[in-house]
DNA sequence: CGGGCTTGGTGATCTTGTCACCGAACTTCG
DNA sequence: CGAAGTTCGGTGACAAGATCACCAAGCCCG
């Protein structure tokens, strides 16, 4: 519509790609592909090491760590609008994974071949920049994710991912075991929590689902750090 | 010595610049400065950017998230012959680091400007690969750290931490709350923990000094793993 | 040498993790 | 439909770890 050729293709829903040079916008929309998976789909993961870089278009994956006794850990969640850097790495390292990325959602991605990545690392700054920003942003991730297991408490995090996860409906669709793997604890842990939260009248549960019922009184918690004032 | 150029510098370190074309290397051995600092510097963190690639040479840096209420926790280590990584996606992404590098031991590094890192990324193949190699290495090794936090045993971390860190030389000069640290605890935890490994005639203890005085039994301690077999 | 700081020890108490076990709800399939 | 198997959640008992409060010994430095 406008004159810039960028506008109306996908490549415009990454603000981080919107300085890449036409040719190589045309190059990139000429040698991706777009993907579709349903829900549940396990996009990659140990023993399945990616073909293609994925810059997620609509939907939203979860990347886990599997441990050996079925006990796993939510590490963070790629949203539309960005790419997943675990992919990127591995696919310049040649190295395996120790993560899994699994389909929150129905997904839609462009999937660029590696031939296509590293040209476009090599030739445009702006892709680079991406790239890194998407890394840098990762690894703070991370070190949230440590901090947190390792010095909050179980009830404000917990508070916290309800609000998260219910991104404003007042709903969350999980099981104890699966905020158990949230939260990296163990799901009684989670069950006598949620029963907590449930005797104050903050939410209410059926199986699989969490209601909140008074979010404010959970946002109120999840607000709390540290040793802050405690009236 | 040899006909190979590379042989000789600084570069030979690096077995993943092995590969790097003569004329870049030049670049690299021309542009970049060698860098030395004592023990205990503080060679990036929050409010200070960094800004060159490091590359090192010699000693080991500790790179640590530090909390507001000074509860500080180790993250990984950069040994000779490894990127500062953290470094290096700041570094391209223009963006603050959330933690920060402590020179271990005296350390000697080659300090890479922006400029010179931007030409050998866009230019090399092998560089890209060590980089990404070395990006996707820290994660794993972030990854391992969550899982450990979450999932394992005190008693078996503080072993592994002990052998880890005494290096073969039967002593670790730490201070309690410094053990604390490296494995996101508190200090009594330890201190408990250390009374009952001496109480096993496992270790003796002085001021900021433990002595490993029977590594092997520390070392069965270490290797065990989740709910392994126990007799 | 004496005051201030760092380091480590300890009991009391609370939170979190683990184990064992049970019952309710859902699913599958004859 | 109804029986059997599976998933999900609840609970008590106990162990491990975290937190708080406080103290004592060693160290540093004027």
């Amino acid at each position: 519509m406008t004159s810039h050729p960028i506008a109306g293709t996908w490549v415009a829903q990454f603000p981080g790609l919107a300085q890449l040079a036409p040719e190589l916008h045309d190059l990139l929309l000429a040698r991706s592909t777009i993907l579709a998976a349903p829900a549940g789909t396990v996009l990659f993961g140990p023993g399945k090491p990616p073909e293609h870089l994925l810059l997620l278009l609509e939907g939203r994956v979860r990347v886990q760590q599997m441990s050996d006794e079925g006990r796993d850990i939510v590490l963070y969640r790629v949203e539309a609008g960005e790419s997943c850097v675990m992919t990127t790495a591995c696919l310049l390292a040649h190295d395996d994974y120790s993560a899994q990325g699994i389909a929150e959602t129905d997904i839609r991605a462009a999937a660029i071949p590696r031939a296509v990545f590293d040209r476009l690392i090599s030739a445009s700054v702006p892709f680079r920049t991406f790239i890194f920003t998407a890394f840098a942003r990762r690894m703070s991730d991370l070190f949230m994710v440590i901090e947190e297991i390792a010095f909050q408490r179980l009830d404000i995090r917990l508070a916290q991912k309800l609000i998260e996860l219910s991104r404003g409906a007042g709903r969350v669709r999980a099981t104890h075991q699966q905020m158990a793997a949230e939260l990296g604890t163990a799901r009684e842990v989670i069950s006598r929590q949620l029963g907590e939260f449930q005797r104050r009248g903050w939410i209410g549960q059926a199986r699989g689902v969490i209601d909140l019922l008074d979010p404010g009184a959970i946002a109120r918690l999840a607000a709390q750090e540290g040793h802050g004032a405690r009236p």
